[in-house]
This record gives structure tokens, C-alpha cells and sequence, in this order.
DNA sequence: TTCTAATTTAATTGT
DNA sequence: ACAATTAAATTAGT
């Protein structure tokens, strides 16, 4: 992750909590090697592009704009109406709200929420099939009104949670059979 | 709990059936027990492992009786006094308990509370790196007398208040630009 | 009630 | 495609 904070050294925290060598912290923020970070993947983001804006997500440092879609967050309603009448104020940013609202911070595609059919699909499909080809996805896509690429992402993930699991239940089951070799 | 079994009835109309189509293998599928089912991520329960295989969670026979000895032998302090709210919790209100009960058996980590020199120390390296690697949080894992996974729960869970607390002053700076603007 | 530790899973990055 | 992480959205304990 390419997070700089270099210019973090208003601090002024002359407190000293502990033993930590905060050289060897801040020397974790470089990349292993000095390689620039690269441009992260984000296709949906291709509108924004013509912003010139630095489109990288920064936690300490968030750019203004991605405050922008937090008016459509269901945590704050009774700004949404407010927003709607003023916003002339933000057309002067033509369709760059629109697009803004696409995601809830610039740089990160909204998670996906799948729904329960969606799922139930999906584990159907996984149980005899874990590596679907570019032709069942697409149906899938179809079908499901998803993206090809979510599909994708989603058999990903899936197969990393059985190997994941498989990985644990043995660890248990050399584990108890140790264990129970140990009692005899 | 359990899916209901609709049929996808938008889902299921057949165009084509090729060896892997999704209405051949949605016809296939039909729930064959859960010998698969996907099992919960809980590394720490291996501890436990030396007592024999009824520690190993089951959440189709949620046995109070082998989640008693399981706290009790990874010396939870607080494990007593825990089994004697859940007895008394079975003894006297069987409903209510209901959601205990089943956070009990399901096996969640007891929560840790973090005393106030650990927080301090966290708080003071999270303020010059949110995102410590593997090595620090080793470094931090050893001092603080952690395991390495509780330090990145905490940097995870940390990130996350900045990043909300930020949404919401923002939130806040836009809402009050906005009321200055339509008063003027 | 608020805050936050813990969990699950979608998304990202690098290999 | 995999492995490791991060983020987002919850659940739940204090």
C-alpha cells in the first residue's frame, strides 16, 4: 500500500511511551524497494480520470470529494433532501457527483451485496463446478444481473474460504489425532 | 439458518444446455448435508484441541457441555463466572437465553480488553503508521504480551473509527458551508 | 447508549 | 489464479 505520511512530523510528541525505535517504525513505510507504487486497478474510476486529481485513497489525508457521496448514506437522511435543493452548488462540478456517488470514498468499488437468491446461486453452481469458464460466468452474469467481473471476484473468494477451511479442519484432525496417540 | 428452496423460476429457463449450464447443474444440485459446510475462522480454538475432538465446534449439536470445559481450559479468568450466568441463563429463562446460548457454543473469542498502557502504546505508533507490517506488529505482539492476530484486529478496527470519524466531520464542514450558502 | 473487539466477505495488489 | 491484505458491514460485549 503507498500511504505517505512523510510529511507527518507535526507530531510534536515529545512523549516517549515506550522502548519502540520510531526510526524503525517509519522505516516500514518505504516499499521494500524503492519502487513508486502502482497505479491501482480501478476501472470504474475512468470518469474521474479527467479530474487530475490523485485518485489514490488516503486515509489520513482524504480528499474532500469522496465526503461528497455521503450524502446518500442512509446514516445521515435528512441531509439528502437539503442536498437535492442545493444542489446547484455542486453542478458547477457537472456530472462529477454523479459519478462520485458511484462509491462511498474515490478509489474503492462499492462492496457488492449480494442477495440471498444471488448466493444461493452461486453455491449451487460452485459445488460442481469451483473453476467456471468465461462462458458460465457470462450466463451467470446474466441470469443473476451481475457483473462478470463480481462473478469472478466471487469464485475467487469462494475458493479461497474452502482451501482456507480444508487447511483448518486438518491442522484439527492431526492435532487430535496427536492428542489422543498421546493418551494411550 | 436455512435457505428456502424456491425455484429460481427467472433463473431456470433453459436457452442451452451445455455440460455445465446453470439449469443442469441447478437441477443437479440438491442439498446433501452439510459435510461441507463452511466452518467459522477460529485459529485460537486449536488450544483446545488436547481435550479431545468434542471441542471441535458443531453447530448442528450445540452441546453446552463441551463448551463449558473449552473456556475453562484455555484459562479465561473470567470463564467461571461466564458458565455460571449460562447455567443460570438455561435454568431460568430458556427464550431469552437464546442468543447467548448460541454466541456461546458458536465459539467467539471472549473479547479482549485491553488495558490502558497497551492502548497508549497502540495509539502512539498508530499515529505514525497506520499500516504496520508483519515485523511491527511481531515487535508490538511481544511487548505488549498480544498475539499478532489482537494487534491487527486492532489496527483494522482503528483505521476504521479515523476513516468514519473523518466521514462525519466532513459530513459536518459540507453541512455547515451549505447553510452559510443558502443564507446568503 | 456508545464504543469497540470480533467476524465475514467483497475488493485490491502483487506475483 | 493464488496468496495476503484491506475495507465494508455486521454482530455482539462492556
Amino acid at each position: 500500500t503507498s500511504h505517505n505520511h512523510q510529511d507527518n512530523s507535526n507530531l510534536g510528541e515529545s512523549k516517549k511511551a515506550s522502548s519502540f525505535s520510531i526510526e524503525s517504525i517509519l522505516g516500514l513505510e518505504r516499499k521494500k524497494d524503492g519502487t513508486t507504487a502502482a497505479k491501482p486497478h480501478r476501472p470504474w474510476m475512468d470518469k474521474c480520470s479527467d479530474l487530475g486529481e490523485d485518485c489514490n485513497p488516503c486515509l489520513r489525508f482524504p480528499a474532500i470529494s469522496y465526503a461528497i457521496p455521503l450524502f446518500n448514506a442512509i446514516s445521515y437522511p435528512e441531509a439528502e433532501e437539503r442536498v437535492r435543493k442545493c444542489e446547484n452548488y455542486f453542478a458547477v462540478n457537472e456530472k462529477l457527483s454523479y459519478k462520485r456517488e458511484l462509491s462511498w470514498y474515490r478509489g474503492r468499488r462499492p462492496r457488492t451485496a449480494f442477495t440471498r437468491s444471488q448466493i444461493e446461486v452461486l453455491e449451487n453452481v460452485f459445488r460442481v463446478n469451483s473453476y467456471p469458464g468465461i462462458d458460465v460466468r457470462e450466463e451467470l452474469a446474466q441470469k443473476l444481473d451481475l457483473d462478470e467481473d463480481r462473478i469472478q471476484i466471487w469464485f475467487q473468494n469462494r475458493r479461497a474460504k474452502l482451501k482456507r477451511s480444508h487447511r483448518e479442519s486438518q491442522f484439527l484432525m492431526v492435532k487430535n489425532n496427536l492428542s489422543q496417540n498421546m493418551i494411550k
